[in-house]
DNA sequence: GAGTTTGAAACT
DNA sequence: CAGTTTCAAACTC
């Protein structure tokens, strides 16, 4: 009974007979036959010898295929062979995929991926989960199994005609369901094999993105009726969900990876009642796509102003004491899409030396800098007016014996400004503005960045007038007389100077780096 | 374990 | 293509 009825029921009004895959998947002509392997060859095909035909497909195009390595069966959709077969996977005991390729490779359901803060560290396989269909005999994309590309094997469903039994009811609606979407049995998550392992959020994150996005409006895209909060991605620009809160910095996310929802609690909480003060709901349902473009992200607001947003924000990561202030104002917001553009700039990396190597450090550094370029243009000057005066007079080996000795007290004040470790006050006493003497492109880039720190402070329109200042200078440099000596003087120090602080920041690093471990949890 | 909620898939 | 219905998993109690 169930037999004739499956075919009728599903019949599509166009029935696919044999699926022309090659229209779907491309041309699969450039599928060549791999090599022999010296390696074991995987297990022979049990019930088909379509079987061979799996490992001629690359990965991408046989999202049909489950990897759990356990017994399964998968759907062979060849488009080699034009067929729609299903195939009996065999147990294979020593191969034990890292669950992250499980993730990669099991096409849809993403509702039976592990999250990562809990199953991701069981790297055990998992019995193939069993749906429990009741009213779609497991023939249609509601069956886990069937849109995995599987037979049904120990599910609780009804009526299930996802079996061998059912063969062909089963491949017409296969042919239906690809007729209705071609990349119906495709993964539906665009993932790299690459992961992100966030230290601080005890979370490895598959880099990836849902193709088609989801549509969430009341979970947040925080619960696993979200398939890219269940595939654990990050929603995307693909996405068209409301209110979601699974973007990149998201306190409500971290809060969960953290299992910690005293603070989300706390969050809402504070949340609602300065909306009620504000006089907004605090649940905006307008459509918020994620991961904005940055120009998206601050409408009004120069390119300067949204690095300095970003840099605050980045400082706040490294050191978010530093800015308690804010860490009320960027998540009380009663605008939930500032609440996303606020956090979803930020950045979750962060660096072993973050708290090591401060702002200060940079500012510092870059006043050492000055000062040894200074130091060197006026030794330098010095020694040039000395080997014009000793040249004058035909005394050759006093000016060559000066040239040394005033190179080597350019050296002496570069080891002492190093030796200080130049403070602050140093710095300050510099006299940036003086730009008169001719200095190199690079070396003029430096102090320009310098000045427009330690002067203007950082803004657009300050930048503009460095840039300005720079190309003049620059004209001035590359017309002065003796200009060469002096900037390859200039960046000598410099460069020395730079590669010592790069090969502390480098010991430091690969230290903590031991000392720490991995950057795990 | 029953009932509810949710969002993808299917349908109109 | 938008709106509605169906469906099964996720979730709550």
């Amino acid at each position: 009974m169930e037999q004739s009825e499956t075919a009728s029921d599903l019949a599509p009004r166009k029935l696919v007979r044999q699926l022309n895959f090659a229209a779907v998947y491309g041309d699969p002509s450039h599928l060549k036959l791999p090599p022999p392997s010296p390696s074991p060859s995987p297990p022979p095909p049990s019930h088909s010898p379509l079987r061979l035909q799996l490992d001629l497909l690359p990965p991408g195009q046989r999202p049909w295929l489950c990897s759990e390595p356990q017994e399964q069966q998968a759907w062979l959709y060849s488009p080699r062979l034009k067929l729609v077969s299903p195939v009996r996977r065999i147990p294979h005991p020593v191969k034990k995929l890292p669950v992250k390729v499980l993730q990669v490779a099991k096409p849809k359901s993403p509702r039976s991926q592990p999250q990562c803060n809990v199953e991701l560290k069981d790297t055990t396989p998992k019995k193939q989960k069993q749906c429990n269909c009741k009213n779609s005999r497991c023939l249609k994309l509601y069956c886990e199994c069937f849109a995995a590309g599987i037979y049904c094997d120990g599910c609780n469903c009804v009526n299930c005609h996802n079996n061998v039994d059912n063969e062909a009811a089963r491949q017409e609606a296969v042919g239906i369901t690809l007729e209705r979407n071609p990349n119906a049995f495709r993964p539906k998550i665009a993932s790299s094999p690459l992961e992100r392992r966030d230290s601080k959020e005890c979370e490895i994150q598959v880099i990836g993105k849902h193709n088609k996005g989801c549509h969430c409006k009341k979970s947040g895209c925080l619960k696993k009726y979200c398939e890219c909060f269940q595939a654990n991605i990050l929603c995307s620009e693909n996405c068209k969900c409301m209110d979601c809160k699974n973007f990149e910095g998201s306190d409500e996310r971290r809060a969960i990876f953290h299992k910690d929802y005293n603070l989300v609690h706390i969050k809402q909480a504070a949340n609602a009642t300065i909306s009620r003060v504000a006089g907004s709901s605090g649940y905006g349902t307008h459509l918020t796509p994620k991961k904005r473009k940055i120009h998206e992200m601050f409408p009004g607001k120069s390119a300067m102003d949204q690095t300095d947003n970003i840099t605050a924000q980045y400082q706040q990561e490294i050191d978010p004491m530093a800015s308690s202030p804010s860490f009320l104002s960027d998540s009380f917001v009663s605008d939930p899409s500032n609440t996303r553009i606020s956090a979803s700039s930020r950045s979750t990396y962060r660096s072993v030396l973050a708290d090591f190597f401060q702002p200060q450090n940079v500012k510092n550094l870059c006043s050492l800098f000055v000062v040894l370029s200074q130091v060197a243009a006026k030794t330098n000057a010095e020694m040039i007016g000395k080997v014009d005066q000793q040249t004058k007079t035909g005394n050759f080996e006093a000016s060559v014996a000066s040239s040394s000795k005033s190179l080597q007290e350019t050296r002496d004040v570069h080891q002492l400004v190093c030796d200080d470790h130049v403070n602050k006050d140093e710095a300050d006493a510099v006299d940036i503005a003086n730009y008169n003497r001719p200095l190199s492109p690079e070396t003029l880039a430096l102090m320009c960045d310098e000045q427009d720190d330690m002067i203007f402070g950082n803004s657009s329109a300050n930048g503009v007038a460095c840039n300005s200042t720079l190309q003049n200078m620059i004209q001035k440099s590359s017309n002065s007389d003796g200009c060469t000596d002096v900037c390859r003087e200039q960046e000598r120090l410099i460069l020395t100077k730079f590669l010592d602080v790069l090969r502390g920041l480098v010991t430091h690093g690969s230290i903590k780096v031991i000392c720490l471990g991995p950057i795990l949890c």
